[in-house]
DNA sequence: TAGATTGTTCTGCTCTATTGAAAATGGACG
DNA sequence: CGTCCATTTTCAATAGAGCAGAACAATCTA
């Protein structure tokens, strides 16, 4: 998006404040006046406002981020297709496999998780819906990458760059390109603890009747716990078979 | 919420554009500017920056809710102690049953949905994450007012009132609170067809450990599909043991 | 009790958001 | 192809809104 020609300080504020209560974790007005660049006072304005709305929960002398964001949250996902059509077999492989299950789609070139299922055995990770990752630390990114036009790609990786989340991220360029050709071959992605250290994962890429990639869905497991044998063998195969029930939902109903 | 003394007026215009783009479901400039009382470059301009900081998807013409804000949802969803006990079990009967289950908490005399899941057979309604009901008229509310103190009840009942919002919803006081009082002796609540004519509900509140109600879950299901064997049968008995399964894992965990 | 810290209120100044009109844009239709 | 109409977008001037800063209140610590 260009930038806007005349921009309302007042709305980036707003959500600057915002970004800061959740990234506290609830926070108070000096707290967020040192980080914001603004006065305690006009903190405090916004803060009231904000409260009088709703959009913030004050309790005590703490403010934290309101429910009311969920009306607006859950109303743009539902408003995906794809979400509606892929939420109960995301449960469904949770359920099946035990570990942590998760839907990412692409929005400006970063991917953005629109649901995610916990097995009984799930990893607890710092993932959480609505949350924003680089595509190409992903086994989803990748997934949803390896069936994009390659101008798409190029253009992806220029604007967002390949940078190291850990020791295995993949961050040149050409060898990137082959691993999505891997995937192309295979049909899913495998994520080498390339985000996180000891997270691994494998991701199928959902697709349009175009072969276009709408979505991803991957199951998660530490590297410790989920042995090479199952890891290689069953998950793919699990996840392959959600996708394609996914598409099936998607495309054709 | 006290009116605050200095608001930010500019706050309030933007996240009144947000409720009319999701109310029109996606909408112009002009469109907007007809229902909120500003000019069309004035609503132009905070378009353009909440289009900037993806808070909302410009396509062609239409401006639609950005997935920005799930982030910030389902943070604050997340936040919400009950609902990460409540899930799994509020799947789980809503595939056993095949309806529609909800989970509701209170906030500021309101009732949010906080969560639901939808079985095979579930109906489509109104309802979705998120959205704002008074407690009155559905049986979630009633199942969260029975227990809470007689004073809560009273002050709740006259902030908000007891409007009809069908031919069966209780709009008289004295009624209300002698309803609250069967509630109390059965330990669910019964919704029939007191916010939507068509659909009636089973509701079962979740305490903490002095008995106060801190959420609750119901079934919901059409008059017409769903007999009152099963309704005032099974159905009840299904809701008592998902919201006892999550109170004791709310409770001791 | 003094001192430190944080939340809240107040006032005037500055700069911002708004208005209103005019210029682009993009269909729809003959 | 050009003419409408409806819409978005730009622009300049101005009213008025938001902000800084100081003062006050409240709470906590030592």
């Amino acid at each position: 998006m260009a930038e806007p020609k005349h921009p309302v300080r007042t709305v980036s504020r707003t959500f600057e404040i915002l970004e800061v209560i959740q990234e506290l974790d609830g926070a108070g007005v000096s707290e967020i006046a040192d980080r914001v660049d603004i006065g305690k006072s006009a903190v405090h304005n916004h803060l009231t406002t904000l409260a009088n709305e709703e959009y913030v929960d004050k309790d005590g002398d703490q403010y934290y981020i309101g429910l009311s964001f969920l009306g607006l949250g859950a109303y743009a996902r539902n408003r995906t297709p794809i979400y509606d059509a892929a939420k109960a077999e995301v449960d469904k492989l949770a359920d099946e496999t035990g570990e942590l299950v998760n839907l990412l789609v692409e929005k400006n070139g970063m991917g953005i998780y629109l649901y995610q299922a916990k097995g009984d055995n799930a990893v607890e990770l710092d993932t959480h819906e609505g949350k924003r990752v680089r595509l190409h630390c992903t086994g989803l990114g990748k997934a949803i990458l390896a069936f994009r036009p390659d101008e798409e790609v190029e253009r992806i990786l220029t604007e967002h760059g390949l940078p190291a989340e850990t020791s295995h991220t993949i961050t040149d360029r050409e060898e990137f390109l082959a691993e999505l050709e891997t995937v192309r071959e295979q049909r899913y992605a495998v994520d080498r603890e390339e985000r996180l250290n000891g997270l691994r994962c494998i991701a199928a890429p959902i697709t349009d009747d175009t072969d276009r990639s709408i979505a991803a869905v991957s199951v998660s497991c530490p590297v410790h716990r989920v042995g090479d044998d199952r890891f290689y063998n069953d998950l793919p195969e699990a996840a392959l078979g959600t996708a394609n029930v996914i598409e099936l939902e998607y495309n054709y109903s």
